[in-house]
DNA sequence: TTGAAAAAAGCACGACCGTTCGTATTATTG
DNA sequence: CAATAATACGAACGGTCGTGCTTTTTTCAA
């Protein structure tokens, strides 16, 4: 690794942890270089713009969710197990990730859900991507007989997702202690209503 | 209603427009004395600060959604039906309300999730507010006998919470247009586990 | 070791930020 | 109408923003 793509990825590493802590519209070029002991000039050189660097960040960032959560997830055995890794390597994922603070994907989902322009497209991407994963985790529960034939995937998936961000919400905004206990309740009872009887133990 | 109180209703009604579409952290008093025709010194003069401001933003806010949502729901039936009726109007409510584009405090949520301050501190009191509604709604749901004694309803709530979370992020980062029908089958799912078998229609 | 290429720094720019101050305009009251 | 208070304005401040340019330093290969 050349020294230039070396540099590059420390920036990006500050920038996640920033965006983390105060979302992408906070990745500002002087914060950023003040953090990672550049000029601001020598940092903007690694990209064209701002734009193109809060693009790159979050390209990061979902590459680290996919590492972090969904990776591990597969590895785990096929079904209602698995489904179960992937929740639960979803909530506080960022820790695992080595981000001190919140989702950056779920806050920049939250920054431009209504800002047309690139970040906003590549969003979208990452979440259909993600969507395509779980679904597939979805459909291989199904033809392991771990759920129910006649189960609405997309429905499941809508379900599932909103438990997630249940959770943030009270465990980072409210300090909920017991965010996981709740959430895990809820996605229990999720797959508990669409469960084949009997199937798992 | 003197001048001074009305120019000041006048930008708060502009805040809350802006923060709709892009948070608190993009209410500037420059594009805020833009948006309602005074000078910037004029508009700043009726706040101390631009976090007086922002405080005074999700205030009103917060107020906005308990006459827009709260308030006549508590007007429908009690129990289910009115459980139904809060379930409605907090989806897509900013309609209703008068703000084009997504809800202000849930985009404050997530801005301020990590940032201590006055901000966090009265959104935390916001939301409290809203739980003990939602709270006396559901125990009224109990004491009716729809729904049955040994619910948890802080569980309840949270899952309640959940759906609508849900239905934001794929009503408005995804468009998908089907994110209505997803959130009121999960709240009829959430429902139809914890009704007294024979107790509604 | 030298020389080309890459990387980082230095500096300057116009724009906008929140805020302050002094002044002008407008409302309200006696 | 006059006096006074409320309201709004214009200009300016020190800072930070993103982004160009030029120069210096570092890297790496011949």
């Amino acid at each position: 690794m050349g020294k230039g793509e070396h540099t590059r990825t420390v920036i990006l590493e500050a920038a996640l942890a920033q965006a983390s802590e105060s979302g992408f519209e906070s990745l500002t070029i002087g914060s950023l270089a003040e953090r990672t002991g550049l000029s601001k000039s020598g940092l903007f050189a690694h990209f064209g713009s701002r734009e193109d660097l809060q693009c790159a960040a979050i390209d990061a960032a979902a590459q680290l969710f996919a590492d972090t959560v969904m990776k591990p997830a597969f590895a785990a055995p096929r079904g209602v197990p698995r489904l179960w890794a992937m929740f639960e390597g979803w909530l506080g994922w960022t820790q695992r990730g080595g981000l001190a603070h919140g989702c950056p994907i779920h806050a920049a989902s939250v920054e431009y859900d209504d800002r047309p322009g690139p970040m906003r497209d590549r969003l979208v991407g990452h979440y259909r991507a993600l969507q395509q994963a779980l679904d597939k985790a979805v459909r291989i529960a199904i033809d392991a007989g771990h759920l129910r034939a006649d189960l609405d995937i997309e429905q499941f998936a809508f379900d599932m997702f909103a438990i997630v961000l249940g959770y943030y919400h009270a465990a980072r905004l409210m300090d909920d202690a017991r965010a996981g206990e709740r959430a895990r309740a809820a996605f229990g009872r999720l797959l508990a209503d669409f469960a084949v009887p009997g199937a798992l133990p």
